[in-house]
DNA sequence: CTGGGGATGGGGCCC
DNA sequence: AGGGCCCCATCCCCA
């Protein structure tokens, strides 16, 4: 599964974008070129307005609001240590992409009770946590909180959409950088292809100059992007990093893995 | 068929 | 808030 865990995703949905489409809010970036890259110029962002996505929940606490832990990829074996890049954090579980869909009935009568009563003496103490979504008010912040996570902030929490396509982020910034992948701003200048992001221009640029800049300190290979060195590197090592279920055959790519189960391996067991 | 290289996409984290 | 970089994942192609 992929790491991320902000948008829905669905296998084998990643196809290459139709750039002939998207190339309506494309600038081609200056012709200072490859010396230093100039910054792509985003377009204005109408399709930011207009409610496209729902307004922003805002805590009336100081208390941390809704966290999402790293899901798990797919294991690897321990053991491993890259050689490259910082350790993964060990998996958690994942809270994020719990369907709290669920629980969205009315507020019960329990809650209901929760709700400070003017004539309270303690009505004051009472009205101290608010939710901004309803008005509601709680005496005491884990009672909001419940509140939250029960209805209000449930609804709200996928509340950015985008407008070429269904998917929905947590935040503003991220669905900002999602749609960069439909407006495609950064256009290679020798050949055309435009891309979602400097850097991916820049690693593209590499494919044109040659320039290879991650060199494998085993062999005298050269990589022109740090991941496909990483995975040549993995060449190198004894163990692999994914083994399959069923035959323990380890291997050094996930895609691999995928390959080697689609095969039928696992059909077999 | 398998393994590996090249190229690319995309969300997260840090500054 | 945005840019840069990180890492992971995937697809395609070739030996």
């Amino acid at each position: 599964m992929p790491r991320s865990f902000l948008v829905k995703k669905h296998f084998n949905a990643s196809k290459k974008p139709n750039y002939s489409e998207l190339d309506t809010h494309t600038v081609i970036i200056s012709p200072y070129l490859y010396e230093s890259y100039p910054m792509p110029v985003i377009p204005k962002p109408e399709i930011l307005t207009s409610g496209a996505y729902s307004p922003i929940t805002v805590w009336t606490s100081s208390a941390a609001p809704f966290h999402s832990p790293l899901p798990s990829g797919l294991s690897p074996l321990t053991g491993y240590s890259s050689s490259l890049g910082r350790v993964s954090p060990p998996p958690s579980s994942d809270t994020s992409s719990k369907d709290h869909s669920g629980s969205e009935s009315p507020i019960s009568d329990e809650e209901e009770r929760l709700q400070p009563k003017l004539s309270d003496p303690h009505a004051i103490e009472a009205e101290k946590f608010q939710c901004n979504l309803c008005n509601k008010t709680y005496s005491t912040f884990s009672g909001l909180a419940k509140h939250k996570q029960l209805h209000c902030d449930a609804q709200s929490r996928k509340s950015f959409s985008c407008k070429y396509c269904d998917k929905e982020y947590v935040s503003l910034g991220a669905l900002k950088m999602h749609i960069r992948t439909h407006t495609l701003p950064c256009v290679c200048k020798i050949c055309g292809k435009a891309f979602s992001r400097p850097w991916l221009l820049q690693g593209h640029i590499r494919t044109h100059t040659g320039e290879k800049p991650f060199s494998c300190p085993h062999c005298n290979r050269a990589f022109a992007d740090r991941s496909n060195l990483r995975a040549h590197l993995q060449t190198h090592s004894d163990v692999k990093k994914y083994q399959c279920k069923n035959c323990s055959k380890t291997f050094s790519r996930m895609s691999l893995l995928h390959k080697h189960e689609e095969s039928g391996c696992c059909v077999a067991h």
